[in-house]
DNA sequence: ACTAAATTTGCAATAATGTTGCAAATAATA
DNA sequence: TATTATTTGCAACATTATTGCAAATTTAGT
């Protein structure tokens, strides 16, 4: 599925700032921060585009957060059939501690857990850390 | 164990708002962000000394951080024996999608996961949402 | 292809959040 | 209690995020 397309399939006008990012996490091989984005884009677009974009295609269900521990949101792309407001990859995320990419394991599904009586969960993410497969 | 042993014990100068600051996380039946400490405390105290003393706590292992995807950090108190450095605490979080407190599960821990070939894990936080016990 | 309507963008202003150096205040040690 | 070490507050600054509105772009209808 194209650039286009994906917008297409969410009820999204083409725009060239949209296919722009879209196409960068298309690109990319882990997770995208704000900042990220931003310097990849710049001087062709405003930050206040971009922070716009990215609550659009989570929206949308297009790209999907990342939990961080550090005052940032990570984003990527959901690679699965999300519907707009419903994101169905529970997946694991592994954040590598030599190259600092986060990548998504998209086969490895998060681990239901027992929780505690009277609490009903919704949705659960799971992030793990430590060296990746190519930084070894 | 008290606030100032607490802090004894990880060799920390007993300070009021050190003090002030450890006894919000010990009456805390949640996680905690920046903003909510700064507005407990203020205006007796100065928000860089806030910045500072959740950094120290987190150096010393009397709290830890929880990842959110909205751009906070979230601070819990360790209730295990966390060394400086380092956490021993992998238990999962459970946040409330009605009072949107975050509390830390403690008895239940992080499942393991199975990682592809060479990845290397080092840690794993998860972070389950829903509906609490309180708010059913 | 052209026009009208709807949507999106950039700018400007503002707010909120985070960082650093340094002098004054406070706490620990002898 | 005096000395030393540590911590704090202030000020200045940097970065990050939000909002309204007019101009530009995209889409849909003819």
């Amino acid at each position: 599925m194209n650039i286009a397309e994906i917008l297409k399939n969410s009820n999204l006008s083409i725009t060239e700032s949209r296919s722009r990012i879209l196409a960068l996490f298309c690109d990319a091989n882990g997770a995208l921060v704000h900042a990220d984005i931003e310097k990849s884009i710049a001087p062709n677009f405003d930050r206040v585009t971009v922070y716009r974009t990215l609550q659009t295609f989570v929206e949308k269900g297009i790209i999907h957060q990342i939990p961080t521990t550090d005052n940032t949101i990570l984003y990527a792309l959901c690679k699965h059939d999300c519907a707009a407001g419903h994101h169905k990859d529970e997946h694991v995320h592994f954040v590598c501690n030599i190259c600092n990419k986060t990548i998504c394991l998209d086969n490895i599904l998060v681990p239901e857990v027992k929780l505690p009586t009277k609490f009903k969960k919704s949705d659960a993410a799971m992030v793990v850390s430590g060296v990746c497969a190519y930084c070894q």
